[in-house]
RNA sequence: UGGCUCAUGGCAUAGUGGCUGUGCAGCGGGCUUUUAACCCGCAGAGAUAGGUUCGAUUCCUAUUGGGCCAACCA
């Protein structure tokens, strides 16, 4: 920003500072004495059907607090809108019913100033619901200006930046992190109701696991020894299952050093749990009722519409096969063709998807699903059977040692859900560690470590588990109607300015 | 990281190779039921750095920041 900006910043700061100056003369500039004892939205909900010759015989007092958002100022009356967190109400000033000076010091305060204010309860000529008052205060003094009162902010940018601003000026955006509030809030009481116990497991590691993805480094001065902000909880969360605590949950922040886009910020909220004695068909089950409760608990309706596209909850989310998938997205594949790494190998070739060397098939088949099914999955479905060479965790298929009890949950073309029947047997997790390990060295950078302790646990013995992921930002996204992941984020990352 | 695109008073927007308009907000004045209140007057602006040009907010280049897409991933 130039100096002439600044100073022309300054001049409405200026202003509003002069103001300021003013109060702390005739006393405290930012008291804390006021009580208030109504919130807009209950007014509104005990008043707003009477009509305007009700409140003649019934005299109603309240007392409000809240930013002015508006004013009109009619010589010797006004008009005001003050905005508390549950609504707006419109208060009437009238200079002859107030203390002496009080009216011409209201003139002086600015839209985004705060106010507490107190009268009686009635409906205006036009029949909105107003306070006429009897007493009015400044409680706090806003030294900015506000955005466009009727267009509001809409730079995106400073949205996200100044996310206060945005929340001040937009009904939709605290609305949304109302629903993000409530879908949290309905989830932890949905786990707790079965049993799940909620848990805090470390947020620095020594070993980053449970998931392939680049962390972050931090360092530890009096150890003098780096850490890794965590990828996932998944092995300490499945530690407290060998420990016997055998359902827990945790809802928390992962960390990954990745890039940015609508899908994606490198700190996202994640439920991960774990149920011993349980099975990845139980989850599937477990995760359809859960998104099906917040749809018809939270959101009121299992049917509605996001990012236009149309959803039913009421009725059963789909299951198919990755293999299965594939072949219906891709009906001149055969299903041959998947099961031989060649074959497959070409066919991901003539798809643009660059294949290495020390890819398996089930590597290639992944990569050929990502590329022609993943997006196209818009109603739900749970995709199953995934190849136990991209599924280090999970428990191999007693029938099929090549896939394993495994789902990833997709709605709207995106991935929701990861989960499956955890791997319990410590020398095939030591095996499938090498293998990782080997691809690490190989330059897989998102290769995941060998984590002796982990094994150690599991040499205890964890009985059979299954456990899942969800993405709780993308889970609000849809629900939402957000079709950015930063607009489900209160203060989603930015460069500095 | 690559492609496309955007950056004008506090906010929201318009136009232009030759003194930048408008609305809201602000300041002064008027107005005792308005509601994006209204009426009169005043003041305030082209991200940064270069280049082309007699002259650049406008055209070009680079930088910075944002958005979308792609890549990585959830």
């Amino acid at each position: 920003m130039s100096d002439d900006n600044h100073q022309d910043e300054n001049k409405l700061i200026a202003e509003r500072r002069g103001k300021l100056e003013d109060l702390r003369e005739i006393g405290n500039a930012y008291p804390n004495h006021f009580k208030r004892d109504d919130m807009a939205a209950d007014l509104h909900a005990a008043y707003g059907d009477k009509d305007r010759e009700w409140f003649d015989d019934n005299t109603i007092k309240a007392t409000i607090a809240g930013r002015m958002m508006l004013k009109r100022v009619m010589g010797k009356a006004s008009f005001a809108t003050l905005q508390d967190v549950s609504g707006r109400m419109q208060v009437y000033v009238k200079r002859d019913e107030l203390a002496d000076g009080v009216y011409a010091q209201f003139k002086s305060w600015d839209a985004g100033d705060l106010l507490g204010a107190s009268g009686r309860v009635f409906k205006t000529q036009k029949g909105e619901l107003s306070i006429h008052v009897e007493s009015i205060e400044l409680l706090t003094k806003s030294l900015r200006p506000l955005p466009e009162k009727f267009h509001g902010l809409t730079n995106t940018e400073q949205r996200y930046r100044q996310r206060y601003v945005d929340l001040i000026m937009n009904d939709e955006v605290r609305e949304t992190f109302r629903v993000r509030t409530a879908i949290i809030s309905y989830i932890r009481k949905f786990m707790e109701e079965r049993g799940f116990m909620e848990v805090e497991t470390p947020m620095m590691q020594v070993i980053p696991g449970g998931a392939a993805a680049r962390p972050f480094v931090t360092h530890h001065n009096a150890l003098d020894m780096d850490l890794y902000l965590r990828i996932a909880p998944e092995l300490y969360l499945k530690r407290l299952i060998v420990g016997g605590l055998e359902k827990v949950f945790e809802i928390n922040r992962n960390f990954r050093n990745e890039g940015l886009s609508t899908r994606h910020n490198p700190e996202f909220t994640m439920i991960e749990f774990y149920e011993a004695y349980a099975t990845f068909e139980d989850h599937m089950n477990l995760t359809e009722a859960m998104f099906r409760g917040i749809a018809k608990d939270v959101m009121g309706s299992e049917q509605f519409v996001s990012q236009e596209v149309e959803y039913d909850f009421s009725k059963p989310f789909e299951r198919l096969s990755v293999k299965d998938s594939i072949l219906q997205f891709n009906p001149e594949l055969k299903s041959e063709q998947l099961d031989d790494l060649e074959q497959a190998s070409a066919i991901a070739k003539d798809l643009g998807i660059p294949i290495k060397n020390n890819y398996g098939l089930g590597k290639v088949q992944i990569e050929i699903f990502e590329k022609t099914v993943e997006e196209k999955l818009l109603q739900p479905t749970f995709i199953t059977a995934y190849p136990a060479e991209v599924s280090p965790l999970a428990r191999r298929n007693d029938d099929n040692p090549f896939i394993t009890d495994r789902y990833e949950f997709f709605i709207g073309g995106k991935e929701i859900a990861n989960g499956f029947s955890e791997l319990n047997d410590p020398e095939d997790q030591a095996a499938r560690f090498q293998e990782q390990v080997a691809n690490k060295d190989a330059g897989d950078d998102e290769a995941m470590h060998y984590d002796a302790d982990y094994i150690r646990a599991l040499e205890y013995g964890m009985p059979p588990t299954a456990g899942e992921g969800i993405g709780i930002d993308r889970l609000v996204m849809l629900f939402t109607n957000s079709a950015s992941i930063r607009d489900v984020l209160l203060f989603p990352h930015m460069k500095p300015e």
